[in-house]
DNA sequence: CGGTCCCTTGATATTCATCAATATCAGTGG
DNA sequence: CCACTGATATTGATGAATATCAAGGGACCG
């Protein structure tokens, strides 16, 4: 038996408060509940998966972390996003009916899933659910909207410490700490979600690293100038 | 009288099948209907909202177009995103209570205004108000994701051709013509869009035009040679 | 008609990508 | 335990792409 997949029901579950519960009362989380589907974690590398399929659910990423992806023709995927404990993943085929991107584990993860069709017929019945589906799609848009920011930012400075301050911003939110974490994914693919090639963000690193901004070995960041970051960053909304 | 002003009920509104109200049955759209607000046209350079208003409304943009964008401190402004008719400005704020951002009109621009409040009262009792205010959440997040695989392209070239793409593909959902169209937005505002300097948007037009791959006189654009275009802007889903 | 903003183009400086070599780390199997 | 392997990360050298600075032309607006 693997205890990290044991059953926690939804009102035990650490993310509760990011989580989709949030918001629905003590009955009808009950029936909430009943439809949520909680899998085997997954190794690092297994897809959710798959741009094209069929959409059937969403996923809450419980522990671990997912990337998603473009691939294309010429086998040079593109990076599209990271999502960490309490975020929903699968959100962009809700009304295409297919998804548009591939979902992987970055490393051993488990998410609840929550079949949407279920979903959508307890919405019928529960206003609160249906109130609360629209406030996490609209949490999803205004943090699209944000990332938005950090890709448009012109120079790879700008958008290396903006990135990092969005990921201290999601981690804090969390409950995690908030200057020093494990960054789950390659330079590979933080240069493949901000248009950068892999060499020029371990160079970011290193001089955001003799500049004091940062302590970086390997995967672990530590932030040390939260402020000096935010200043790299352009003050536009890297928060 | 302004004729671009007069009333013109949603179910005869030309956008009606992108907007709102496709897919809501006769009987409730006339209450639908009843909440929507139409103010007059909008001079150009007005603003819809700033960045922190109170959320009231999200707006549907009937005619003309709209920019959003987040201003910082030191007055360089980064612009977020583009609007056309039949596309809805304000979804950023719905979970949050205010904006994230400001929206300004880029010409003289009408839009339907929709007391979100007043919205939501109305899904109380039709649900399939609700669904359909759940699938334009859900589009909005997919084309943000589409969004991002134009911002995370490495090349100015690579994103500029995206961008291209991405607006024909947008008009033409709308009916417009897909090969032909006035961009209502300056050199500036796209390079700060896609993080690029102004005079860059600007060489990479000229290049384009020179390679045959468009046709560019000031705002006027003219896609030539939509394939090769494509083969630009990389394989991974520009459409 | 004059002024302002926007756009284009050129020259130069800076940043970034690419190519390449080396180092490090996580597994794997002897 | 250690050697071996392949994936990942760092760093340097070089060339290409882009930003910056600068000038001039053209469109739009009062």
């Amino acid at each position: 038996m693997n205890l990290t997949s044991a059953k926690v029901a939804c009102r035990d579950c650490s993310v509760h408060q990011l989580c989709l519960p949030n918001g629905i009362d003590e009955a009808d989380l009950a029936r909430l509940d009943g439809i949520v589907e909680r899998p085997q974690p997954m190794a690092a590398r297994r897809h959710l998966y798959f741009m094209g399929d069929n959409f059937r659910s969403v996923y809450v990423v419980r522990s671990g972390s997912i990337k998603t992806y473009v691939p294309s023709l010429d086998g040079v995927e593109q990076v599209t996003g990271f999502y960490w404990p309490g975020e929903i993943v699968g959100l962009e085929a809700i009304t295409i009916g297919a998804h548009a991107c591939s979902a992987q584990a970055l490393e051993r993860t488990s998410v609840c899933e929550l079949p949407f069709s279920r979903l959508d017929a307890l919405a019928d019945d529960l206003r609160s659910l249906g109130r609360r589906l629209l406030q996490i799609l609209g949490r999803e848009i205004h943090r699209d909207q944000q990332v938005f920011t950090i890709l448009g930012k012109p120079s790879a400075e700008q958008r290396i410490a903006a990135m990092l301050l969005n990921i201290s911003s999601r981690l804090k939110q969390r409950g995690f700490a908030d200057h020093e974490f494990r960054l789950s994914m390659s330079r590979h693919d933080i240069g493949s979600y901000l248009g950068l090639a892999y060499e020029t963000v371990s160079r970011v690193f290193s001089r955001f690293q003799r500049q004091g901004l940062l302590l970086v070995e390997h995967r672990q960041v530590c932030i040390r100038d939260m402020a000096g970051l935010r200043i790299v960053a352009g003050s536009a909304l890297a928060r």
